[in-house]
DNA sequence: CCCGACTGCTAGAGCGCGCTAGTAGAGCGC
DNA sequence: GCGCTCTACTAGCGCGCTCTAGCAGTCGGG
């Protein structure tokens, strides 16, 4: 086998990629029908009778023939695909993302994912979709500026996971962040909480939101006076240094705290875990997510759950729409979010 | 500018994706020269006078012309296209994916990734890639069969990253196991430990080279009686649940722990934390791959690193060489992994 | 003045597929 | 016998580009 490979080289001068790729002309041939015929078959159009098709089929997966998708996107019009950005390192935008592909499949959609990164910035990641031919754009918590965003939007239909932009003619997909921030301060209040802190998700998604609610909600509750917010983002690395900053004076120390994210939150937990805290029993915590970190027995945190696969089908929907030319005013789609109650909340500790 | 996409979308019966994109033709005709010219021009071949050259740049400018990547795709016969599987939870592909990136971009080559998840497996992510014209494929973990792989391998380059498929007939790049498990159990030993347990990877990339280097680390310190292996797999929830294990029995609890990777060291350590051990102080914990997540400040976890761009580099090499016939023979990329002593380590506690 | 080489350009054949406009043949009613 | 419909299939153009072959025109050497 290593042998033949080896002939094989030589005698396609190096033009490897296609030294064997089979066509449809192939798969014709093999089976004895002309190249139209397999085409219907493949495209499941009325028009070839149940035997034929069967025969194409295991013709096709004899030979290993697979649609070539370049060809495809020349030829019709449509290249039915779409194009997810995302950053490669966030578990929420990995839950959205396995949303993602059953959705786009049953709206007979293609999904390339193109990953932003330290080294790879939104625009050069959305650039790589574009000029793959994507009809759609799903952008998973997007931080490039409203006006590029809006531009974008001019030449192909995008929906924006887990960010607003008012004001932007962009169709957008996000929880009620005020809803769920109130839900998880009602809670703690409940317990008996007054000092609740909140660690701020910096230029994360949703953070303006949930920070403003988060202040609202105390106000609300008359605790105006309790109100601390202190730096951060979506990273474990910020939780943890809050937790450092919390830890510094433990006497006036917060009794809950509300993360920015669940892996800020995690961040928090690990850190103040290490420290010997007890958790409840010294410090509540809220995450915000429910990504399936969150869900994990030995962290069961209390969390604020955004439905990944209900807004990954949102997104899909909403982008499926304009391409459909069903619909094209802006709609920005607004998900209840859903404040679940684990194990890393509880009453306060009582201080002598 | 919202009425006049939607006139634009009636004039064109739906038809949107191609409703005013400019061809090559296009700006042949508006310069006055031949399409073919303007193709060399955009392809920065000489034949064409500089003054020229201007002149199609400017129309094209004009015009907004941008070259379509599916009819090039077509027409020549490299894509310069590598595909990329991956597991989009797993971080440690997250680390090496944000190294192709770059890599990829030196070698003249465009990335396409697909991920796998619980509803799509390894099949349906590299029909994907394969449909969309990769020239090679860089598989991150892969769980398919050997005899699957094989077949892949004689059709298209590939290479296989963190896991050997010995026998088969596949390029891949992973760590010398057994060395990095070696140098963290010669650690453990110096430090005084002698009852160190294992957390098995289960079907996890490397986990049975890891085991098997444990078993025999351990016996060449003749420890061979303290050698346990615990069940496990490559995530944090069974980190958590071999630590419930081992508190069970607290008296005859191991001393330190080698977890399959970092993400069940941290499982590990989380659950250990909040039943209120110390560590390294109660326990010492080694992690694997020394992923982003365990050079975090908090978790500062001693684990064998696995230098995640160098793997990057040597893959996307690998299929290059492959894919410019410089090589036909398999090549098993071995790199050395780099025990790495952070601050989960420390002398075992005295019992008494 | 002719030959060859070189420059700057063009014609036209694909690449693999989708899709429209057919055709051939069977069945059926009258 | 005819027209009709219906099923099962085919011919062939075009999508936007690359690339080979080749063609005018110029220039220099013999």
């Amino acid at each position: 086998m290593h042998d033949r490979r080896m002939s094989e080289e030589s005698e396609t001068r190096g033009n490897r990629a296609r030294q064997s790729r089979p066509t449809m002309a192939d798969v014709a041939a093999k089976v004895g029908v002309s190249r139209a015929l397999v085409s219907l078959v493949f495209r499941n159009e009325p028009g070839a009778s149940k035997e034929t098709r069967e025969r194409v089929f295991q013709a096709a997966d004899e030979l290993g023939y697979r649609p070539d998708s370049a060809a495809q996107m020349l030829a019709r019009s449509r290249s039915k695909v779409l194009g997810v950005m995302l950053t490669v390192r966030n578990p929420f935008h990995a839950d959205i993302v396995e949303g993602i592909y059953p959705v786009a499949e049953q709206h007979g959609y293609d999904i390339l994912l193109s990953a932003t990164a330290p080294t790879r910035d939104e625009r050069k990641a959305v650039e790589a979709l574009l000029s793959h031919r994507c009809e759609g754009l799903i952008m998973l918590g997007p931080n490039m500026e409203a006006r590029h965003l809006a531009e974008l939007a001019e030449r192909i239909p995008v929906v924006a996971v887990g960010r607003r932009f008012p004001g932007v003619e962009v169709d957008s997909v996000h929880t009620a962040e005020a809803k769920g921030v109130r839900q998880a301060i009602d809670h703690l209040v409940e317990l008996g909480h007054s000092a609740i802190t909140h660690i701020d998700g910096g230029k994360g998604a949703g953070s303006v939101e949930r920070r403003r609610a988060y202040r609202a909600a105390m106000r609300k509750h008359g605790l105006a006076g309790h109100i601390q917010v202190l730096p951060g983002d979506h990273t474990e690395e910020s939780g943890a240094q809050a937790a450092m900053a919390l830890l510094a004076d433990r006497v006036n120390m917060a009794t809950a705290i509300l993360a920015g994210n669940d892996r800020c939150a995690i961040g928090f937990l690990d850190a103040v875990w290490r420290a010997g805290l007890r958790v409840p029993g010294d410090i509540s915590v809220v995450g915000y997510d429910d990504s399936h970190l969150a869900h994990l027995s030995h962290i069961d945190l209390t969390t604020v759950r955004q439905d990944p696969d209900r807004q990954a089908e949102l997104a899909v929907r909403a982008v499926a729409e304009r391409l459909d030319g069903v619909r094209s005013e802006v709609r920005e789609l607004v998900l209840d979010p859903k404040f679940v109650a684990r194990g890393t909340t509880g009453p306060p500790p009582r201080r002598g």
